[in-house]
DNA sequence: AAGAAAGCTGAGAACTAATCTCCACTTGTT
DNA sequence: AACAAGTGGAGATTAGTTCTCAGCTTTCTT
Protein backbone atom coordinates (compact mmCIF):
# COMPACT_ATOMS: atom_id res chain seq x y z
CA UNK A 1 0.00 0.00 0.00
CA UNK A 2 3.13 2.17 -0.10
CA UNK A 3 2.87 5.32 -2.08
CA UNK A 4 5.80 5.84 -4.79
CA UNK A 5 4.91 10.07 -4.32
CA UNK A 6 4.61 11.90 -1.40
CA UNK A 7 1.48 13.50 -3.24
CA UNK A 8 -0.74 10.82 -3.62
CA UNK A 9 -3.17 10.59 -0.94
CA UNK A 10 -3.00 7.16 1.49
CA UNK A 11 -5.23 4.53 0.10
CA UNK A 12 -5.81 5.95 -3.08
CA UNK A 13 -4.99 5.11 -6.46
CA UNK A 14 -2.08 5.75 -8.50
CA UNK A 15 -0.64 9.14 -8.69
CA UNK A 16 -2.32 11.44 -12.19
CA UNK A 17 -0.18 11.62 -14.65
CA UNK A 18 1.66 15.47 -14.75
CA UNK A 19 -0.73 17.05 -17.29
CA UNK A 20 -3.82 15.94 -15.48
CA UNK A 21 -2.71 17.00 -11.96
CA UNK A 22 -1.32 20.32 -13.44
CA UNK A 23 -5.23 20.39 -14.92
CA UNK A 24 -6.34 19.74 -11.44
CA UNK A 25 -4.68 22.43 -9.39
CA UNK A 26 -6.18 24.94 -12.66
CA UNK A 27 -9.47 23.41 -11.97
CA UNK A 28 -9.09 24.15 -8.55
CA UNK A 29 -7.97 27.50 -8.31
CA UNK A 30 -10.89 28.33 -11.19
CA UNK A 31 -13.26 27.48 -9.24
CA UNK A 32 -12.05 29.40 -6.38
CA UNK A 33 -12.04 32.10 -8.49
CA UNK A 34 -15.11 31.67 -10.36
CA UNK A 35 -17.39 30.70 -6.99
CA UNK A 36 -15.83 33.45 -5.03
CA UNK A 37 -17.35 36.04 -7.94
CA UNK A 38 -20.64 34.40 -9.06
CA UNK A 39 -21.72 31.97 -5.90
CA UNK A 40 -21.99 28.35 -6.11
CA UNK A 41 -24.71 28.94 -8.82
CA UNK A 42 -21.75 29.20 -11.11
CA UNK A 43 -22.07 26.44 -13.48
CA UNK A 44 -18.97 23.99 -14.30
CA UNK A 45 -18.51 25.41 -18.06
CA UNK A 46 -17.52 28.58 -16.72
CA UNK A 47 -15.44 27.06 -14.15
CA UNK A 48 -14.14 24.73 -16.62
CA UNK A 49 -13.50 27.90 -19.50
CA UNK A 50 -11.98 29.97 -16.89
CA UNK A 51 -9.47 26.66 -16.04
CA UNK A 52 -8.43 26.60 -19.66
CA UNK A 53 -9.89 23.17 -20.10
CA UNK A 54 -12.79 21.20 -21.61
CA UNK A 55 -15.66 20.58 -19.61
CA UNK A 56 -15.33 16.89 -19.68
CA UNK A 57 -11.94 17.27 -17.60
CA UNK A 58 -13.99 19.12 -15.61
CA UNK A 59 -15.98 16.08 -15.10
CA UNK A 60 -13.72 13.13 -15.60
CA UNK A 61 -11.76 14.45 -12.15
CA UNK A 62 -14.80 15.66 -10.24
CA UNK A 63 -17.69 13.56 -10.60
CA UNK A 64 -20.13 16.45 -9.14
CA UNK A 65 -20.28 20.04 -8.46
CA UNK A 66 -20.06 18.50 -4.93
CA UNK A 67 -17.26 17.56 -4.85
CA UNK A 68 -15.05 20.28 -7.10
CA UNK A 69 -16.90 22.69 -4.13
CA UNK A 70 -15.91 20.59 -0.93
CA UNK A 71 -12.22 20.77 -2.60
CA UNK A 72 -12.04 24.23 -3.47
CA UNK A 73 -13.58 25.61 -0.17
CA UNK A 74 -12.33 23.35 2.33
CA UNK A 75 -9.55 25.75 3.55
CA UNK A 76 -11.62 28.83 3.85
CA UNK A 77 -14.64 27.06 5.53
CA UNK A 78 -11.71 26.19 8.23
CA UNK A 79 -10.60 29.43 8.37
CA UNK A 80 -13.68 30.98 8.64
CA UNK A 81 -14.82 28.19 11.53
CA UNK A 82 -12.13 29.08 13.46
CA UNK A 83 -12.59 32.80 13.75
CA UNK A 84 -15.25 32.20 16.28
CA UNK A 85 -13.19 30.27 18.59
CA UNK A 86 -10.69 33.13 18.12
CA UNK A 87 -13.30 36.05 19.03
CA UNK A 88 -13.50 34.70 22.40
CA UNK A 89 -10.12 35.83 23.37
CA UNK A 90 -10.66 39.60 22.71
CA UNK A 91 -11.09 42.11 25.98
CA UNK A 92 -15.05 42.38 26.16
CA UNK A 93 -17.02 39.86 24.42
CA UNK A 94 -19.14 43.12 22.57
CA UNK A 95 -15.61 43.54 20.76
CA UNK A 96 -15.48 39.85 20.36
CA UNK A 97 -19.01 39.64 19.13
CA UNK A 98 -19.15 42.36 16.29
CA UNK A 99 -15.43 41.73 15.33
CA UNK A 100 -16.85 38.28 14.72
CA UNK A 101 -19.43 39.41 13.08
CA UNK A 102 -17.23 42.47 10.83
CA UNK A 103 -14.83 39.10 10.23
CA UNK A 104 -17.40 37.05 8.04
CA UNK A 105 -19.37 39.32 6.21
CA UNK A 106 -16.18 40.54 5.21
CA UNK A 107 -14.80 37.26 3.94
CA UNK A 108 -18.60 36.30 2.65
CA UNK A 109 -18.52 40.17 0.96
CA UNK A 110 -15.23 39.13 -0.62
CA UNK A 111 -16.23 35.43 -1.49
CA UNK A 112 -19.66 34.35 -2.57
CA UNK A 113 -19.35 31.10 -2.85
CA UNK A 114 -18.00 30.98 0.49
CA UNK A 115 -20.95 32.26 2.00
CA UNK A 116 -23.22 30.16 -0.18
CA UNK A 117 -21.17 27.00 0.79
CA UNK A 118 -20.87 28.42 4.75
CA UNK A 119 -25.00 28.56 5.42
CA UNK A 120 -26.54 26.87 3.05
CA UNK A 121 -26.40 22.83 1.68
CA UNK A 122 -24.79 20.30 4.31
CA UNK A 123 -21.79 22.16 4.94
CA UNK A 124 -24.11 24.58 7.01
CA UNK A 125 -23.80 22.13 9.68
CA UNK A 126 -20.92 21.05 9.53
CA UNK A 127 -20.01 25.11 10.08
CA UNK A 128 -22.90 25.84 12.52
CA UNK A 129 -21.98 23.11 14.68
CA UNK A 130 -18.45 24.60 15.11
CA UNK A 131 -18.97 27.71 15.57
CA UNK A 132 -22.33 27.56 17.63
CA UNK A 133 -20.67 27.09 21.34
CA UNK A 134 -18.04 29.95 21.11
CA UNK A 135 -20.96 32.31 19.76
CA UNK A 136 -23.31 31.07 22.27
CA UNK A 137 -20.39 31.97 24.97
CA UNK A 138 -20.07 35.47 23.59
CA UNK A 139 -23.49 36.56 23.32
CA UNK A 140 -24.20 35.44 26.97
CA UNK A 141 -21.14 37.22 28.32
CA UNK A 142 -22.19 40.55 26.25
CA UNK A 143 -25.76 40.23 27.54
CA UNK A 144 -24.14 39.63 31.17
CA UNK A 145 -21.55 42.70 30.37
CA UNK A 146 -25.01 44.83 29.58
CA UNK A 147 -23.46 45.47 26.11
CA UNK A 148 -25.41 43.19 24.13
CA UNK A 149 -29.45 43.57 23.68
CA UNK A 150 -30.98 40.46 26.35
CA UNK A 151 -33.79 39.83 23.21
CA UNK A 152 -30.57 38.45 21.01
CA UNK A 153 -30.55 35.21 20.37
CA UNK A 154 -27.75 33.12 18.90
CA UNK A 155 -29.98 31.59 16.13
CA UNK A 156 -30.13 35.70 14.73
CA UNK A 157 -26.30 35.83 13.71
CA UNK A 158 -26.82 33.61 10.65
CA UNK A 159 -29.85 36.09 9.47
CA UNK A 160 -27.16 39.06 10.03
CA UNK A 161 -25.07 37.08 7.75
CA UNK A 162 -27.84 36.63 5.14
CA UNK A 163 -29.31 40.60 5.05
CA UNK A 164 -25.51 41.80 5.08
CA UNK A 165 -24.16 39.44 2.65
CA UNK A 166 -26.98 40.07 0.50
CA UNK A 167 -26.18 43.82 0.35
CA UNK A 168 -22.80 42.92 -0.19
CA UNK A 169 -23.80 41.08 -3.34
CA UNK A 170 -25.67 43.23 -5.31
CA UNK A 171 -23.99 46.09 -4.42
CA UNK A 172 -20.21 45.51 -5.33
CA UNK A 173 -20.19 46.27 -9.14
CA UNK A 174 -21.36 49.95 -8.13
CA UNK A 175 -20.47 50.41 -4.43
CA UNK A 176 -18.19 47.33 -2.88
CA UNK A 177 -18.35 49.54 0.29
CA UNK A 178 -22.04 49.60 1.02
CA UNK A 179 -22.36 46.44 2.90
CA UNK A 180 -20.14 48.00 5.47
CA UNK A 181 -23.11 50.70 6.19
CA UNK A 182 -26.23 48.17 6.35
CA UNK A 183 -24.02 45.80 8.76
CA UNK A 184 -23.16 49.23 11.23
CA UNK A 185 -27.06 49.63 11.44
CA UNK A 186 -27.43 46.12 12.52
CA UNK A 187 -24.80 46.40 14.70
CA UNK A 188 -25.99 49.52 16.27
CA UNK A 189 -29.28 47.73 16.56
CA UNK A 190 -27.87 45.07 18.65
CA UNK A 191 -26.52 47.05 21.08
CA UNK A 192 -28.15 47.29 24.64
CA UNK A 193 -29.99 50.66 25.15
CA UNK A 194 -33.06 52.08 26.99
CA UNK A 195 -35.26 52.38 24.47
CA UNK A 196 -34.99 49.02 22.08
CA UNK A 197 -37.86 47.45 21.12
CA UNK A 198 -39.30 44.19 21.75
CA UNK A 199 -37.50 41.37 19.25
CA UNK A 200 -40.65 38.82 20.16
CA UNK A 201 -39.90 35.18 20.51
CA UNK A 202 -36.29 34.25 18.84
CA UNK A 203 -35.89 31.64 16.12
CA UNK A 204 -35.25 27.83 16.67
CA UNK A 205 -32.52 26.29 14.60
CA UNK A 206 -35.02 24.78 12.40
CA UNK A 207 -36.70 27.67 11.60
CA UNK A 208 -33.03 28.98 10.67
CA UNK A 209 -32.49 26.31 8.47
CA UNK A 210 -35.71 26.06 6.75
CA UNK A 211 -35.32 29.69 6.12
CA UNK A 212 -31.59 30.07 4.93
CA UNK A 213 -32.16 26.78 3.02
CA UNK A 214 -34.81 28.02 0.99
CA UNK A 215 -32.94 31.36 0.43
CA UNK A 216 -29.50 29.82 -0.75
CA UNK A 217 -28.76 28.36 -4.17
CA UNK A 218 -30.28 24.45 -3.11
CA UNK A 219 -26.60 22.92 -4.12
CA UNK B 1 -67.34 58.33 -30.50
CA UNK B 2 -70.19 57.93 -27.70
CA UNK B 3 -69.59 54.50 -25.91
CA UNK B 4 -73.19 52.49 -25.39
CA UNK B 5 -72.11 51.18 -22.15
CA UNK B 6 -70.69 52.92 -19.09
CA UNK B 7 -67.75 50.02 -18.85
CA UNK B 8 -65.77 51.25 -21.89
CA UNK B 9 -63.25 53.15 -21.69
CA UNK B 10 -63.45 57.13 -23.08
CA UNK B 11 -61.27 57.19 -26.59
CA UNK B 12 -61.39 53.30 -26.62
CA UNK B 13 -62.66 50.25 -28.77
CA UNK B 14 -65.81 48.80 -28.37
CA UNK B 15 -66.36 47.30 -25.13
CA UNK B 16 -65.70 43.58 -24.44
CA UNK B 17 -67.75 40.83 -25.36
CA UNK B 18 -69.56 39.51 -21.40
CA UNK B 19 -67.72 36.44 -21.69
CA UNK B 20 -64.76 38.48 -22.24
CA UNK B 21 -64.73 40.93 -19.98
CA UNK B 22 -65.84 38.37 -17.52
CA UNK B 23 -62.35 36.18 -18.23
CA UNK B 24 -60.72 39.95 -18.47
CA UNK B 25 -61.54 40.35 -14.82
CA UNK B 26 -60.66 36.60 -13.65
CA UNK B 27 -57.07 37.62 -15.10
CA UNK B 28 -56.78 40.10 -13.18
CA UNK B 29 -57.55 38.78 -10.09
CA UNK B 30 -55.39 35.77 -10.48
CA UNK B 31 -52.51 38.01 -11.08
CA UNK B 32 -52.93 39.90 -7.97
CA UNK B 33 -52.81 36.42 -6.16
CA UNK B 34 -50.49 35.03 -8.07
CA UNK B 35 -48.16 37.94 -7.99
CA UNK B 36 -48.74 38.23 -4.24
CA UNK B 37 -47.40 34.93 -3.68
CA UNK B 38 -44.56 34.60 -5.98
CA UNK B 39 -43.29 37.75 -6.68
CA UNK B 40 -43.42 38.98 -10.43
CA UNK B 41 -41.30 36.59 -11.76
CA UNK B 42 -44.09 34.41 -11.83
CA UNK B 43 -45.43 32.90 -15.07
CA UNK B 44 -48.30 34.32 -17.10
CA UNK B 45 -49.04 30.53 -17.05
CA UNK B 46 -49.58 30.33 -13.64
CA UNK B 47 -51.36 33.25 -13.79
CA UNK B 48 -54.08 31.89 -16.65
CA UNK B 49 -54.28 28.32 -14.71
CA UNK B 50 -55.15 30.16 -11.46
CA UNK B 51 -57.16 32.18 -13.37
CA UNK B 52 -58.97 29.43 -15.45
CA UNK B 53 -58.04 30.40 -18.90
CA UNK B 54 -56.41 29.50 -20.97
CA UNK B 55 -52.60 30.58 -21.38
CA UNK B 56 -53.85 32.07 -24.82
CA UNK B 57 -56.90 33.97 -23.50
CA UNK B 58 -54.11 36.27 -21.00
CA UNK B 59 -51.89 37.14 -24.26
CA UNK B 60 -54.88 38.00 -26.22
CA UNK B 61 -56.37 40.84 -23.57
CA UNK B 62 -52.06 41.59 -22.18
CA UNK B 63 -50.27 41.60 -24.78
CA UNK B 64 -46.72 41.40 -22.24
CA UNK B 65 -46.84 41.22 -18.39
CA UNK B 66 -45.66 44.69 -18.22
CA UNK B 67 -49.67 45.73 -18.97
CA UNK B 68 -50.74 43.05 -16.88
CA UNK B 69 -49.13 43.89 -14.10
CA UNK B 70 -49.61 47.69 -14.62
CA UNK B 71 -53.44 47.10 -14.32
CA UNK B 72 -53.47 44.62 -11.04
CA UNK B 73 -51.30 45.94 -9.05
CA UNK B 74 -52.12 50.12 -10.09
CA UNK B 75 -54.07 50.70 -6.75
CA UNK B 76 -52.06 49.17 -4.86
CA UNK B 77 -48.66 51.06 -5.74
CA UNK B 78 -50.95 53.99 -5.40
CA UNK B 79 -52.13 53.39 -1.96
CA UNK B 80 -48.48 52.62 -1.29
CA UNK B 81 -46.92 56.24 -2.47
CA UNK B 82 -50.12 57.72 -0.31
CA UNK B 83 -48.72 56.48 3.08
CA UNK B 84 -45.57 58.60 2.70
CA UNK B 85 -47.89 61.48 2.85
CA UNK B 86 -50.22 60.06 5.75
CA UNK B 87 -46.57 59.48 8.02
CA UNK B 88 -46.59 63.36 7.81
CA UNK B 89 -48.86 63.61 9.72
CA UNK B 90 -47.96 62.19 13.10
CA UNK B 91 -47.19 63.33 16.21
CA UNK B 92 -43.34 62.84 15.87
CA UNK B 93 -41.16 62.18 12.68
CA UNK B 94 -39.87 59.20 14.67
CA UNK B 95 -43.29 58.10 14.76
CA UNK B 96 -43.99 58.67 11.79
CA UNK B 97 -41.02 57.36 9.88
CA UNK B 98 -41.60 54.36 12.06
CA UNK B 99 -44.88 53.88 11.35
CA UNK B 100 -44.07 54.60 7.85
CA UNK B 101 -41.65 51.63 7.68
CA UNK B 102 -43.95 49.36 9.39
CA UNK B 103 -46.22 49.81 7.34
CA UNK B 104 -44.78 49.68 3.90
CA UNK B 105 -42.64 46.63 5.24
CA UNK B 106 -45.91 45.15 6.18
CA UNK B 107 -47.90 45.69 2.83
CA UNK B 108 -44.55 44.31 1.30
CA UNK B 109 -44.17 41.14 2.85
CA UNK B 110 -48.08 40.62 2.23
CA UNK B 111 -47.90 40.65 -1.59
CA UNK B 112 -44.09 40.30 -3.11
CA UNK B 113 -45.15 41.49 -6.46
CA UNK B 114 -46.33 44.61 -4.81
CA UNK B 115 -42.10 45.05 -3.29
CA UNK B 116 -41.19 43.80 -7.12
CA UNK B 117 -43.05 46.46 -8.70
CA UNK B 118 -42.59 49.51 -6.03
CA UNK B 119 -38.98 48.52 -5.62
CA UNK B 120 -38.27 47.36 -9.58
CA UNK B 121 -38.42 48.62 -13.05
CA UNK B 122 -39.77 51.29 -14.62
CA UNK B 123 -42.06 51.53 -11.97
CA UNK B 124 -39.68 52.36 -8.95
CA UNK B 125 -39.25 55.75 -10.21
CA UNK B 126 -43.05 56.34 -9.86
CA UNK B 127 -43.60 55.23 -6.72
CA UNK B 128 -40.29 56.96 -5.86
CA UNK B 129 -40.40 60.46 -6.85
CA UNK B 130 -43.92 60.87 -5.11
CA UNK B 131 -42.60 59.25 -1.23
CA UNK B 132 -39.41 61.01 -1.63
CA UNK B 133 -40.11 64.51 -0.60
CA UNK B 134 -42.38 63.47 2.88
CA UNK B 135 -39.80 61.10 3.73
CA UNK B 136 -37.39 63.35 3.32
CA UNK B 137 -39.28 66.24 5.53
CA UNK B 138 -39.66 63.23 8.29
CA UNK B 139 -36.22 62.23 7.73
CA UNK B 140 -34.52 65.90 8.69
CA UNK B 141 -37.99 66.74 11.18
CA UNK B 142 -36.68 63.25 12.88
CA UNK B 143 -33.34 64.27 13.25
CA UNK B 144 -34.26 67.85 14.17
CA UNK B 145 -35.88 66.39 17.06
CA UNK B 146 -32.65 63.66 17.86
CA UNK B 147 -34.85 60.83 17.58
CA UNK B 148 -33.17 59.52 14.51
CA UNK B 149 -29.12 59.01 13.73
CA UNK B 150 -28.00 62.09 12.03
CA UNK B 151 -25.92 60.13 9.50
CA UNK B 152 -28.90 57.96 8.43
CA UNK B 153 -30.04 59.28 4.93
CA UNK B 154 -33.36 59.12 2.72
CA UNK B 155 -31.90 56.73 0.37
CA UNK B 156 -31.40 54.26 2.65
CA UNK B 157 -34.79 53.37 2.69
CA UNK B 158 -35.13 51.27 -0.37
CA UNK B 159 -32.26 49.14 0.64
CA UNK B 160 -33.67 48.89 4.21
CA UNK B 161 -37.24 47.62 2.16
CA UNK B 162 -35.30 44.96 0.33
CA UNK B 163 -33.35 43.39 3.64
CA UNK B 164 -36.44 43.12 5.68
CA UNK B 165 -38.87 42.10 2.78
CA UNK B 166 -36.29 39.67 1.85
CA UNK B 167 -36.52 38.22 5.17
CA UNK B 168 -40.00 38.18 4.88
CA UNK B 169 -40.37 36.24 1.13
CA UNK B 170 -38.22 33.50 2.33
CA UNK B 171 -39.58 33.10 5.93
CA UNK B 172 -42.74 33.33 5.26
CA UNK B 173 -43.70 29.67 5.03
CA UNK B 174 -41.97 28.80 8.79
CA UNK B 175 -42.18 31.89 10.66
CA UNK B 176 -44.41 34.30 8.68
CA UNK B 177 -43.82 36.63 11.47
CA UNK B 178 -39.54 36.38 11.65
CA UNK B 179 -39.48 39.37 9.09
CA UNK B 180 -40.62 41.82 12.22
CA UNK B 181 -37.62 40.97 14.47
CA UNK B 182 -35.19 41.92 12.09
CA UNK B 183 -37.01 45.20 11.18
CA UNK B 184 -37.04 45.97 15.00
CA UNK B 185 -33.59 45.40 14.70
CA UNK B 186 -32.69 48.22 12.10
CA UNK B 187 -35.22 50.23 13.49
CA UNK B 188 -33.34 50.15 17.01
CA UNK B 189 -29.68 51.10 14.74
CA UNK B 190 -31.64 54.25 13.12
CA UNK B 191 -32.17 55.72 16.85
CA UNK B 192 -29.58 58.53 17.88
CA UNK B 193 -27.45 57.30 20.82
CA UNK B 194 -24.41 58.15 21.97
CA UNK B 195 -22.43 55.06 20.92
CA UNK B 196 -23.68 54.72 17.53
CA UNK B 197 -20.83 53.82 14.83
CA UNK B 198 -19.97 55.66 11.57
CA UNK B 199 -22.33 54.61 8.66
CA UNK B 200 -19.50 56.56 6.39
CA UNK B 201 -20.31 57.86 2.89
CA UNK B 202 -24.61 57.87 2.05
CA UNK B 203 -25.35 56.54 -1.06
CA UNK B 204 -26.51 58.38 -4.28
CA UNK B 205 -29.96 57.71 -5.85
CA UNK B 206 -28.07 55.99 -8.83
CA UNK B 207 -26.00 53.81 -6.62
CA UNK B 208 -29.78 52.94 -4.71
CA UNK B 209 -30.96 52.51 -8.43
CA UNK B 210 -28.28 50.24 -9.94
CA UNK B 211 -28.12 48.16 -6.62
CA UNK B 212 -31.79 47.16 -6.47
CA UNK B 213 -32.39 47.17 -9.99
CA UNK B 214 -29.39 44.53 -9.90
CA UNK B 215 -31.70 42.63 -6.86
CA UNK B 216 -35.01 42.63 -8.38
CA UNK B 217 -36.29 40.43 -11.09
CA UNK B 218 -36.19 42.51 -14.19
CA UNK B 219 -39.53 42.93 -15.45
C1' DA C 1 -82.85 31.66 -35.45
C1' DA C 2 -78.94 32.08 -37.93
C1' DG C 3 -74.95 34.40 -39.67
C1' DA C 4 -71.05 37.09 -38.38
C1' DA C 5 -67.84 38.53 -35.25
C1' DA C 6 -65.39 37.91 -31.27
C1' DG C 7 -63.26 35.00 -28.25
C1' DC C 8 -61.17 30.65 -26.39
C1' DT C 9 -57.98 26.81 -25.98
C1' DG C 10 -53.67 24.48 -25.37
C1' DA C 11 -50.40 21.85 -28.00
C1' DG C 12 -46.29 23.13 -29.55
C1' DA C 13 -42.73 26.22 -31.83
C1' DA C 14 -38.86 28.86 -30.53
C1' DC C 15 -35.77 30.17 -27.24
C1' DT C 16 -32.60 29.91 -23.14
C1' DA C 17 -29.83 27.46 -20.13
C1' DA C 18 -27.84 23.93 -17.31
C1' DT C 19 -25.94 19.16 -16.55
C1' DC C 20 -23.45 15.50 -18.01
C1' DT C 21 -21.79 11.80 -21.71
C1' DC C 22 -19.02 9.84 -25.21
C1' DC C 23 -15.48 8.81 -28.41
C1' DA C 24 -12.06 10.34 -31.79
C1' DC C 25 -7.97 12.37 -30.83
C1' DT C 26 -3.62 13.89 -28.08
C1' DT C 27 -0.10 13.39 -24.66
C1' DG C 28 2.90 11.26 -21.18
C1' DT C 29 5.27 7.27 -19.59
C1' DT C 30 8.25 3.45 -19.88
C1' DA D 1 7.30 2.78 -30.16
C1' DA D 2 3.44 1.08 -27.92
C1' DC D 3 0.16 1.64 -24.67
C1' DA D 4 -2.42 3.70 -21.08
C1' DA D 5 -4.09 7.92 -19.46
C1' DG D 6 -6.06 12.03 -20.44
C1' DT D 7 -8.54 15.62 -23.26
C1' DG D 8 -12.02 18.40 -25.75
C1' DG D 9 -16.29 19.91 -26.89
C1' DA D 10 -20.31 18.86 -29.77
C1' DG D 11 -24.49 17.39 -28.54
C1' DA D 12 -27.97 14.47 -25.90
C1' DT D 13 -30.88 15.44 -22.17
C1' DT D 14 -33.71 17.81 -19.06
C1' DA D 15 -36.12 21.80 -17.79
C1' DG D 16 -38.33 26.10 -18.04
C1' DT D 17 -40.30 30.31 -20.24
C1' DT D 18 -42.48 33.16 -23.73
C1' DC D 19 -45.59 33.54 -27.14
C1' DT D 20 -48.44 31.87 -31.49
C1' DC D 21 -52.11 30.01 -34.24
C1' DA D 22 -55.56 26.87 -36.31
C1' DG D 23 -59.63 24.92 -35.15
C1' DC D 24 -63.45 25.24 -32.27
C1' DT D 25 -67.13 27.76 -29.09
C1' DT D 26 -69.76 31.58 -27.46
C1' DT D 27 -72.05 35.90 -27.84
C1' DC D 28 -74.16 39.54 -30.34
C1' DT D 29 -76.98 41.48 -33.88
C1' DT D 30 -80.73 41.67 -36.68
Amino acid sequence: MATTDGRAVPGAARPLRRDAELNRRRIIEAAREVFATRGLAATLDDVAQHAGVGIGTVYRRFPTKEALVEVALEDRLEELAGLAEAALLAPTAWEGLTMLICRITDMHAADRGLRDAALGGRRRARVGERMAPPVRRLVERAQAEGTLRGDFDVHDVPLLMMMVSEIAHHSERFRPDTYVRYRQLLLDGLRAAPSTGDLGEPLTLEDVDAIVGRWLPNP
